[in-house]
RNA sequence: AGCGCCUUGGAGUAGUUUGGUUAACUCGUUGGGCUCAUAACCCAAAGAUCGCAUGGUUCAAGUCCUGCAGGCGCUACCA
């Protein structure tokens, strides 16, 4: 089985940018993960990303930062290779589709393609920005949807309406790139590949993945039984891979046509450099590869029908995907990831609070596998501090420490094992075949939480030996104790290392382990006698807490609120069927009786540090002195004037998050036409008397 | 509009493919234990009519079917 060959690609981040930590979760991670598994277990793999360096953004971008478009892709691909080795992916080649092999690979698939009568030409109306000097892509066309009137109509879609548009339907359009509404329509020529031609071969292949995940295959079935389209592949553009044809010169591929073909020339350029030119052949042109795919939802689509479309219309031998692995969104409060609104949290910025395992570990743990899942500041430092610090961590901690007081640092050797032990070891054994077989169907969330669920067990037998109390009696056991827990943790290393692998190495070397965690062999995976004699060498702490403190300032410094809806009622679209709820003229005093009003002090208030409109008491309610109430005053009343005033707020009113801050309750005031005054008591009333 | 996903104790989730005794896990809460360890670790308890129809199928439904409500994602010339 040794001439099987595993390749691993990561859909490629757009050149544009530093990437947040929902990219880096949605594919770049995952293929990272999955790569050390597969090296872990000895297979033979090759892991492969890059940057996607071409189409009109980057041209724009540059534009703006002064560059020519290369310099500035060089630049930018520099900044995400750096983010990404930062963050310890272990590609074994981070490459560009700019690069020369991509372009001799994009045009000789083109070529066959082209022979085997796959691409035809068509005549296409396009509009050409004369101020700009170029061609506009149909996003950078704004104007009035002919539909609804909405003034800032794309040119593909009204985001008003919905509606979709052709860039030339609209009235006044004007290009985004520099507001110049002196635009015209320009025949144009470009090539487009034959999909319909290809489906037949495309639909046979999707129909035999039966091993894919179910949204996959569901995803590649819509676009197949929708039937494909004919595909444009150029653009008129001078940033890009020209096309190899009499005719055309002065056209470039589009970059869906050459992005993921940069999978197979960023292999190649890894053999190039690895000293042997052919190697890569051995992947891409042998059948019996497997070949893992991880991307976002939204480019499922590329990679199961039209990539493959590709490869199988220009039928040059290269493999198709075995598995794609398609992951939702992970979405963040208050909002889309976002860097001139600051929000969310980009990979640079992620690295400077916490190291790389600890993102590594909490995306890992939440990652959006089966649905959208939303990225939280108290669940990452609960996962942190409970699962990394309190269970893990210190469960290396006091295994090294213990061995170091008592043992003179060496691992003990073990003569018969207890049923206690026996239950240990067996307990592994489970653990390590769940591991497996999850990691097999390529899950994430499914081996961590087994892991996670052993490390919990491994300080259960701690507990439960007492090897501090045995020790006193009966040093040989309480040395067989440490010496299982030792071994255990060496296993638990190795399982963790795709996840963790700083972390992971760091276990090594508290156990006088020498090698690298990579050079171990899987087989080895359960071993109670790896490491006896080795001297632990405590390497200090594997993690630390994150504390309420930080937590707090995150959530504010990166946007994790959200939006005070007080204000943003914009005029969004009236929710439909939302039948108004008839309201009858009078409660009954059991509706009263449900709404707890009572008073409150106010100790303390400030102005919200995101809004003008609001203010931040905190109140005693009779029952805390820290009960936190934003209340949208801030126009009335000075905060200054509002201490040790006697409110009345709503005591059960459900905590809602008001511009990221908690109010947990509602402040009770009238309004007229002057403003805003608060009701309050007669007279000075202490905190938590229930009004009647 | 179409397609798909989601709605399970205070929070986050698993379980739904292949229906079957007390609905699982983590956090949080309450009580207890321990002291090797980073106030870490271990045990126990409370807390869920599994979105709604008091809908259907079935001996049996969180799990299958139907309808409804709410939330979300994708829908090809964007990269």
């Amino acid at each position: 089985m040794s001439n099987e060959k595993y390749i691993v690609t990561s859909a490629l981040p757009y050149i544009n940018g530093v990437k947040h930590i929902g990219n880096l979760i949605g594919s770049l991670l995952p293929a990272d993960v999955f790569a050390r598994y597969l090296r872990l277990r000895g297979r033979d793999v090759v892991a492969i990303c890059g940057t996607d360096d071409h189409g009109t953004p980057a041209e724009i971008a540059a534009l703006e930062a002064g560059l020519s478009v290369e310099d500035y892709c060089t630049k930018m691909y520099k900044v995400q290779k750096k983010n990404y080795e930062d963050f310890n992916l272990s590609f074994d080649y981070f490459g560009r589709t700019s690069d020369i092999e991509n372009h001799e690979i994009t045009q000789s698939l083109f070529l066959k393609l082209y022979e085997n009568g796959y691409i035809f030409e068509k005549e296409d109306e396009q509009l050409f920005s004369v101020d700009d000097d170029r061609f506009l892509p149909d996003r950078y066309v704004i104007g009035t949807c002919p539909h609804c009137g909405y003034e800032r109509a794309r040119g593909d879609q009204c985001e008003d309406c919905s509606t979709l548009l052709n860039p030339t339907q609209l009235i006044n359009p004007k290009s985004v790139i520099s507001d110049s509404n002196n635009l015209v329509i320009k025949q144009t020529k470009h090539l487009y590949i034959d999909l319909p031609k290809i489906q037949p071969k495309v639909e046979e292949w999707v129909n035999k993945q039966e091993q894919w995940p179910l949204t996959t295959l569901s995803i590649a079935q819509k676009w197949l039984r929708e039937g494909l389209r004919p595909r444009s592949i150029t653009r008129n553009l001078k940033w890009g891979i020209p096309v190899p044809l009499q005719g055309y010169e002065d056209l470039v591929f589009y970059v869906w046509f050459d992005a993921p073909i940069g999978y197979i020339s960023m292999t190649k350029k890894w053999a190039k450099l690895e000293g042997d030119e052919n190697l890569w052949l051995e992947y891409w042109k042998n059948p019996k590869t497997r070949y893992y795919e991880f991307m976002g939802i939204d480019n499922v689509p590329f990679h199961t029908v039209t990539f493959p479309s590709t490869i199988i219309g220009a039928d040059d031998g290269y493999i198709l995907p075995t598995f794609v692995k398609g992951f939702q969104w992970l979405t963040y409060p208050g909002g889309k990831f976002s860097t001139s609104q600051k929000r969310g949290v980009f990979i640079d910025q992620a690295l400077e609070l916490y190291p790389a395992d600890y993102w590594r570990y909490y995306l890992l743990l939440i990652a959006p596998e089966r649905q959208n899942t939303e990225f939280n500041w108290k669940l990452f430092q609960d996962a942190v501090n409970n699962d990394l610090n309190n269970q893990f961590g210190n469960l290396v901690n006091r295994t090294v420490t213990f061995i170091e007081r008592n043992f003179d640092g060496k691992v003990p050797t073990v003569d018969s094992y207890k049923k206690e032990d026996e239950e240990l070891w067996q307990d592994l054994e489970h653990t390590v075949k769940e591991y497996e077989e999850t990691f097999e169907q390529v899950e994430f969330q499914k081996p961590l939480k087994a892991l996670k669920t052993f490390v919990a067990r491994v300080n259960k037998y701690f507990t439960e030996t007492k090897p501090w109390e045995v020790i006193k009696t009966d040093k040989k056991r309480a040395g067989e104790i440490l010496s299982n827990l030792a071994h255990v943790l060496r296993s638990i290393a190795l399982l963790s290392h795709p996840f963790i692998p700083s972390s992971a190495e760091k276990i090594y070397l508290s156990l006088g382990i020498a090698h690298p965690i990579t050079d171990d062999k899987w087989e080895r995976i359960i071993d109670r006698t790896a490491i006896r004699g080795n001297t632990v060498k405590f390497q200090g702490h594997l993690f630390k807490k994150i504390t309420d403190k930080e937590v707090k300032k995150y959530e504010i410094e990166f946007g994790a609120v959200v939006v005070s809806d007080e204000e943003s009622k914009q005029p969004e679209k009236p929710k439909k069927s939302k039948k108004p709820t008839k309201e009858s003229k009078f409660i009954t005093i059991e509706d009263f009786d449900k709404v707890k009003i009572k008073s409150a002090k106010v100790l303390d208030c400030v102005k919200h540090p995101k809004s003008d409109k609001l203010l931040v008491l905190t109140v005693d309610d009779g029952e805390r002195k820290d009960r936190t109430i934003v209340a949208g005053i801030a126009k009335y009343y000075n905060p200054e004037d509002l201490k040790n005033r006697t409110v009345m707020i709503v005591d059960n009113l459900k905590p809602r998050k008001l511009g990221g801050i908690k109010s947990e309750g509602m402040v009770l005031a009238v309004e007229d036409e002057k403003g805003v005054s608060l009701l309050s008591p007669d007279r000075d009333f202490a905190g938590g008397f229930r009004a009647s």
